[in-house]
DNA sequence: ATTAGAAATGAATTTCTATTCATTCTATTC
DNA sequence: GAATAGAATGAATAGAAATTCATTTCTAAT
């Protein structure tokens, strides 16, 4: 096996772990386990716990980037394009149900040395919602007084309450593109009828 | 030193401590030192540690519950009490600060363990908001169509996101009533222009 | 003032697990 | 097929902290 094989393996064993135990429940012997190795191979590839945690994030935020700008690049219309940022947010809970776990913890430990470090990868991911807004602000489609600061938080932290949802039931009533599809309408069209 | 007054002070110290550092981090003794206690003491009040972060827990959203109830009730129109309810879910944020970073995390968890429990009185609070939509849903203010379920979702994690930036940065630009009147804005009216 | 019972203490114990490292295995080269 | 280097192993170590409990301190009733 080439050694960058292991390292993904590991990887794919951690998410699988963190996921479902937590970052700080998870052993490293519950990771070597998983990924068929034994517990101190894992040191060959990764300085410490923490380490494969944030490797794991790194990682696959960049990846969720690039699938996420190239499906947008496809789009022009701003509105389409909210859809299709929800849709495939949504979409990862589905196809990598561990991974968003770990993203959702990851985000919130609030432990004053994580809150240094996070950032970077994903404001960028957050940014591309900002960057619709704005785009749509630009040609006269979205209400320009509001602040595209707050909008894509809050359209974030729709799509990621939706997720946890998802994550924690397992009843699943309604289909991520329903999902999607309403989110999206809720942002672009409010709640309340014309009066 | 009444009974319930030091089982209270334990609370608050627990709550600034986990705050600051999430509950894997911190340590008893960080919570003992806090409170002004020993160590043991502790135990004569909780059954173990976990056990401090479900009572902070229960006891505090049932607490919220409550004060929203009360704020909600002064109020008929749905559209206000949606910003009712956003204003009094973002004070929180400010006069609770540790509070409010505890139940974040407590949140979002991923141990299957703490899946499994969470949810009552959670539920409940989100459910406020349910009720808001389904109540002008049939006064036919709010669009039919829309699913309260979803809704409540995607507004509690609008606001849930807004806290953690709070939390997070210090910069802090917006005022809280202009972000609960920005976020329900974009609630009620979304955030597209009419066509 | 005495004292029984409750409450509190914190050093000692126990448990748990991340990390290390001496040893073993594997594959490549001559 | 022996030699060598790199990779992998997993038992042993070390450190950290949750929890316990023998002892001390407090409280209030008589």
């Amino acid at each position: 096996m080439k050694k960058a094989d292991k390292h993904q393996k590991i990887l794919v064993a951690a998410t699988k772990v963190f996921g479902s135990k937590g970052f700080f429940s998870a052993r490293i012997s519950d990771i070597a386990k998983e990924a068929k190795v034994a517990d101190g191979t894992i040191y060959l590839y990764f300085h410490n716990k923490y380490d494969i945690l944030l490797t794991l994030f790194e990682e696959e935020i960049a990846k969720l980037i690039v699938d996420i700008k190239a499906a947008l690049a496809q789009e022009e219309d701003p509105r389409r394009k909210l859809y299709i940022f929800a849709l495939h947010h949504l979409k990862l809970v589905i196809e990598k149900k561990e991974l968003a776990e770990v993203l959702q913890m990851e985000l919130r430990q609030s432990s004053d040395s994580v809150k240094e470090y996070r950032i970077t990868k994903f404001v960028d991911y957050v940014n591309i919602i900002s960057g619709i807004i704005h785009q749509g602000q630009k040609s006269g489609i979205f209400r320009p007084e509001l602040k595209p600061g707050i909008i894509k938080r809050a359209f974030f932290g729709a799509l990621d309450e939706m997720s946890r949802l998802w994550i924690l039931n397992s009843d699943h009533s309604y289909t991520i593109d329903d999902t999607a599809d309403e989110i999206s309408s809720i942002f672009l069209n409010g709640i309340s009828l014309p009066a």
